[in-house]
DNA sequence: TTTTATGTTTGTCATGGACAAATGGTTGAC
DNA sequence: GTCAACCATTTGTCCATGACAAACATAAAA
């Protein structure tokens, strides 16, 4: 049983969503506690999730917010259908080490792989097509959530070394790396840093969860050029444009904003003075800007 | 002019805080918009910030959230001047490493340690220290959150990759390592990590936030000996005490739990069947009884 | 000194109404 | 057929006020 505040973290459904979800749509349909309060059920929890990922996918609250949970899984499978070709084989024998919570041999395959692929590529082609799998795995309720965790400490233990092998003191551009508070995942930001960080860019990372204010002291304090921003996909997508808004009228013009991740897909118009980075590519992409713009 | 939003963004505070503090205290006192939605100006939201501060340091809301800008500017003067004995010289070397934002002589100062010392001495003395150090700078609000989240990213890399070097897959005991879902700090877990790992054991860690029930079940699947928790001082004392008791009935009896961090100071008496973990060094006694238990 | 009981304080949740911004579809001009 | 302008719905956020449990402090008892 959860209560809203927990819902909303789990799901990224802003308490006032979901109850005016709930008095308009009929969903969800909360149990409540002694004392009154709304207590969600997990598999209302699971459904809710579900529903966010059609929204994020396109479709509209009224349209899948009622439907049964066999319509949204048939939705889903139609719309995934398309990019579904190619969870290979690599990938499958993959999950099989997560799922036996084989962790040694999970982080030694990690750690073969980049050495065989070099840093960037390993991180936006393998490490980019396992998210992928471990996220439908995750959605189709094969995994767990200590199974994730599992995959993702390994994960952030490879990356880390091998961000922590090269050394890039004194370079330029120098890039500071960090979310805003609300944002719970991390990896994002390392494995945007593993992309830039062989380029020879300096990147410095904050971690998750710095208040706007904190950001803009930290990005003139420490001399910065530019100042990059990750979003996960359960971050609400207004909330993101809303805040990289005010971050833009908070630090000086000279410093670059980057903005990336799930939650932006789509959203660069409404982005004025920022820098979407649409991929991991991308982020090699617009290091490359910066240095054409630089070059003095 | 910021909506309720953005200063729930930028001071930490809630929506549902912020009115009420304006129905109770009479402050803030935003002005309207065209729509009648609260706008408030910067020098509140500045004055929030101060307030939020003062709380963190202990003080209670009733006693600053009317109070003068100049009042709160003296109460926070007030508090810093105390406990100031104790900063030594290293340490405050290294909080000016920290200040000025140099984070890659902090990486390598910390790295250079971490050598001189070896990895248990440097986590359960200079660490220990630091963190402490780190504390109190914080409270004095001679730190802003990016310091404070730099030195951590910091430390964690050079933990992360000290702990990587060791390999002791297949030995015993096999310990779990985890918090339950509402903390969000992990530096304790790889503390922890690093007293373990050079004694022998294995330590897999699952990161932050892992719900009981899949806590419970890595546990089993995993054919670990220890499920070991970890509890930062924001974590309230009580649900540590409740949550223990409840994995304990989960877990089968022959799997320990070991539980430590700052919330559970003095609360040794209430849990039954649970080894508390008082100090680093009292993750490796505790290592100890293992083996002298299981020695066969 | 430590534990237990008793008031206060304080953050979070509930309800139901309102509205602006976003979205989808339709019409008419080029 | 494409594009722009328009209108109707949809949708998320905000508001006001009331309530209450958990956290806290303080006083009394062991």
């Amino acid at each position: 049983m959860f209560n809203i505040a927990a819902v909303e973290r789990d799901t990224g459904l802003s308490k006032d969503t979901l109850r005016v979800w709930e008095r308009r749509y009929g969903f969800p349909t909360p149990m409540r506690d002694d004392n009154g309060d709304r207590a969600y059920p997990i598999e209302q929890v699971e459904k809710l999730r579900l529903i966010r990922r059609l929204l994020d996918m396109g479709k509209r609250p009224s349209k899948v917010v009622g439907a049964s949970t066999e319509d949204l899984l048939r939705e889903i499978d139609a719309l995934q259908a398309p990019c579904e070709t190619d969870i290979a084989e690599p990938e499958d024998d993959f999950l099989r080490l997560v799922r036996l919570h084989r962790s040694d041999e999970l982080r030694s395959t990690l750690q073969q792989m980049l050495l065989k692929q070099g840093l960037q590529r390993f991180v936006s082609e393998t490490v980019d097509r396992l998210n992928i799998a471990i996220g439908q795995s995750w959605m189709r309720g094969e995994l767990d959530v200590s199974e994730e965790h599992l995959y993702s400490e390994q994960l952030q233990n490879v990356l880390r070394n091998a961000i922590g092998s090269h050394s890039s003191a004194g370079s330029r551009p120098r890039i500071l790396l960090t979310t805003f508070p609300e944002e719970q995942h991390g990896l994002g930001l390392l494995m945007a840093e593993a992309m830039l960080v062989p380029e020879g860019a300096c990147c410095i990372s904050l971690g998750v969860q710095t208040p706007l204010a904190d950001i803009r002291n930290a990005a003139i304090a420490g001399n910065f050029d530019i100042v990059a921003l990750s979003f996960s996909g359960a971050y609400p997508a207004r909330q993101a444009v809303e805040g990289l808004k005010q971050l833009r009228n908070l630090v000086p013009d000279g410093i670059l904003l980057w903005a990336g991740g799930a939650a932006l897909q789509g959203k660069q118009s409404r982005l004025e003075g920022i820098r979407v980075i649409t991929s991991l590519q991308d982020a090699v992409t617009a290091l490359g800007e910066w240095r054409t713009a630089h070059q003095s």
